[in-house]
DNA sequence: TTGACTTGGACGCCATGGCATATAGTCTGA
DNA sequence: TCAGACTATATGCCATGGCGTCCAAGTCAA
């Protein structure tokens, strides 16, 4: 007889729990091949796909995607700048922003790194997700993650 | 045609970009809310919380746990402490480390802060992990984390 | 036009984590 | 029993993120 009275409930702290452990071990875990391999760590990693697959973007519209504050989206873009990765064009239709857009270089890195990241997780959950029971985990998981957005629930205020 | 051929292949990149929007949304959330009524954040509650369940933990017993730094660790108990949350007792075997307890305040503390935890992450899941497949998703999670702990992947090196 | 309000984003301060190093305590084998 | 290796933790430096603040630019209304 734990919390709930009928066999119907889920151990949502345990469930928690699980997520933030299971991220943890695996950021922590691509950050060292990617570092080893790209010199870059899996955020990097992630603000280069995300740029690649939507080239145009702006510091707000990348800030919202990984839901960090905006100063933080801007210095980190700020560094991906300097290493040659990315530049700021002028955004034509409103000059307060810039349109972000990666270079040939930042194309190419992220390309490579792709492989890496690709490669690195399949070792790393390794079947964990295989079968129809992995599917539905997935599924779950990328349903949770919309219904979150849709209600714009744990943005930062900056 | 996708990565796989046949459709048994789960998209692994996909599935790590939900898992940590996912955490980093509910994380923020927690935050939010355990900040506004018990003046912690989440990572606390989770030490305070892990402390609780094992009296008697050392520093490097709750780096261990959740996948982060003895430095850090040594830094988040000092933090406790400070709030006279947490006390390092000499450990009489061993005199170079501390036996960690919660103090009568912490225990207040944690018990109060739980019901806040898990009052706001049933809000913000809201059925989303009702029925067979949220279960087998929490299973699945279960797992994949005793896997990565098993492997001993993805932990930080200080 | 002009003045009030909004929006995009850069910047600074502070908190926190990683990592390297320092130090004390423990253990092992001549 | 003592030197050297190992272990637990503390501490300092640096990188990064949150959050508040500032300012330029845009919007709107009269």
């Amino acid at each position: 007889m734990a919390s709930k009275s009928s066999g119907a409930g889920v151990d949502l702290p345990g469930f928690f729990a699980d997520l933030v452990r299971c991220e943890t071990r695996l950021y922590n875990a691509l950050n060292d091949r990617l570092r080893e391999r790209h010199a870059i760590v899996t955020s990097q990693f992630e603000f280069l796909r995300y740029l690649r697959d939507h080239a145009g973007a702006r510091v707000a519209d990348v800030a919202a995607e990984f839901a960090i504050g905006i100063g933080a989206t801007s210095k980190g873009v700020d560094r991906l700048e300097k290493q040659g990765w990315v530049v700021r064009r002028p955004n034509p239709s409103d000059r307060r922003s810039s349109l972000l857009e990666l270079t040939d270089g930042g194309r190419e890195l992220v390309g490579a790194a792709e492989a890496t990241f690709a490669e690195t997780l399949a070792e790393l959950t390794a079947g964990a997700l295989d079968g129809p029971s992995g599917l539905a985990a997935v599924r779950v998981l990328s349903e949770l993650r919309s219904a979150l957005e849709r209600g714009q629930v744990g943005l930062p205020t900056g």
